[in-house]
DNA sequence: CTGATGTAAACTGTTAACAGTTTGCCTTCG
DNA sequence: CGAAGGCAAACTGTTAACAGTTTACATCAG
């Protein structure tokens, strides 16, 4: 990954980049990289070649390098002097960290959604529900992965604090440079969306209390499945 | 701020950033900025203008920019395309969310104080509240101001979660791009010492639930005496 | 006197080249 | 055969120059 300039000679192909310039490059190499990184296409601990991704991606070391401390302030890679830039590593012990400010937040707008919510937005939020409950019966790991995350962000937009889904956002994509990573396994759906549907329940009954905590033990319990996968899985 | 060359022709001045390079130019420029900024010396909403600062800190350009980048994804600086990159406005609405997360955070780490803490941690904070309450009883703002900081410092450090540490200074530091801000009047000051009394006395109980509580409600009240601030004070 | 228009200066976005450090490999000596 | 030292390639840090956009000012028409 990230190694050869990839188009053949010859190709009419012109590289991802080459966009008409309404944002800045830098930008768009931020986006570029964060969206690598994220993917997991180029791997925690992993060096990253200004160099080749800047032929990579059609332009200069300039703007790869203003990405790159865009990225370092965002918690995606760490800079060593004259040594390069390498994707973070998140140890296990700053993934538990993680988890709870996760569930912290996840309780705050939980709360906040029990005190105040319109009927739209709690009919959104049960829509999802339903959703993720035919995932789960259908055995679709990606789907139901896909429809809880959407489920999180409109818990988090509805909550209506910027600054706290904001703080959410950058801690989950944080959360994805830790190799060991807990998948939700079909017993592991069923018991997740049981939660979700406990939070719904609790914001339905305007009980703020309750409901902030089952958000947060509903984070918790990611976190205790997460750990499942740590133990059982050793070495490295 | 930030114009001319400053030093004076003939001047063996050689500037703030010449020093033995151990570090890159770039993480002094972007330290520099940041201590401008926050200090207040460049105001939100101005604008900062690359090569003036890059003259004044004897440097290029590059750093500069990479610099600000990293400031950018901090939310202390906003980019527009084309047209440079602005001090941040932080809105009353923005801080007040602001006032929210840290109360949250604050809450968090009262809690985890009181479930665990070790008698050197009790000792120090208390000694800290003893400080303030003489520079209180001596309306000294400034000096309580410092203290203060030292105590919510010490408070999150002793909590055991760099992550939440980590967050939580971020929004100290964003909340100072909020033109308007609360101040410490000699009521104020014995006001929030008597909250921190009563969060150390639940911390010293091992009261989880209420030191929390107290711990939360002790920013709402940072931010209820910062709307009268806000409040009495119309206009821009 | 006011408003539109065109021109020049200023500034940002980008690239390319230079300097110094690190790293890997090869040679050479024990 | 193994280790230490040196040389060269590669890469990062930095600077300077170029290109395109924005902005401010002056000029001119109404």
């Amino acid at each position: 990954m990230l190694e050869a300039p990839a188009t053949a000679p010859g190709s009419t192909h012109q590289g991802p980049i080459d966009i008409v310039r309404t944002q800045s490059l830098t930008t768009l190499v931020q986006r570029e990289l964060e969206r690598l990184i994220l993917a997991g296409d180029v791997k925690p601990g992993e060096r990253i070649n200004e160099q080749h991704v800047a032929q990579r991606l059609r332009v200069s070391r300039g703007p790869v390098r203003e990405a790159l401390r865009g990225l370092e302030r965002a918690g995606l890679v760490e800079a060593r002097v004259n040594r390069g830039v390498y994707v973070r590593e998140v140890s296990v012990e700053q993934a538990l960290e993680i988890y709870e400010m996760r569930g912290l937040i996840t309780g705050f707008a939980c709360a906040r959604l029990a005190a105040a919510s319109t009927a739209d937005q709690r009919g959104e939020l049960a829509g999802l529900v339903t959703q993720m409950e035919r995932a789960a019966s259908a055995g679709d790991q990606a789907l139901y992965y896909a429809i809880n995350l959407a489920f999180h962000d409109k818990l988090m937009q509805f909550a209506g604090n910027m600054r706290a889904k904001a703080m959410y956002d950058a801690l989950v994509k944080e959360s994805h440079l830790c190799r060991r990573r807990s998948l939700f396994s079909p017993r592991n759906m069923g018991e997740s969306n049981a939660e979700h549907a406990a939070i719904l329940d609790a914001i339905r009954r305007g009980d703020a209390e309750t409901a902030r905590k089952v958000g947060e033990e509903h984070i918790v319990g990611g976190r205790r499945r997460f750990l499942d996968v740590v133990g059982s899985t050793a070495g490295t």
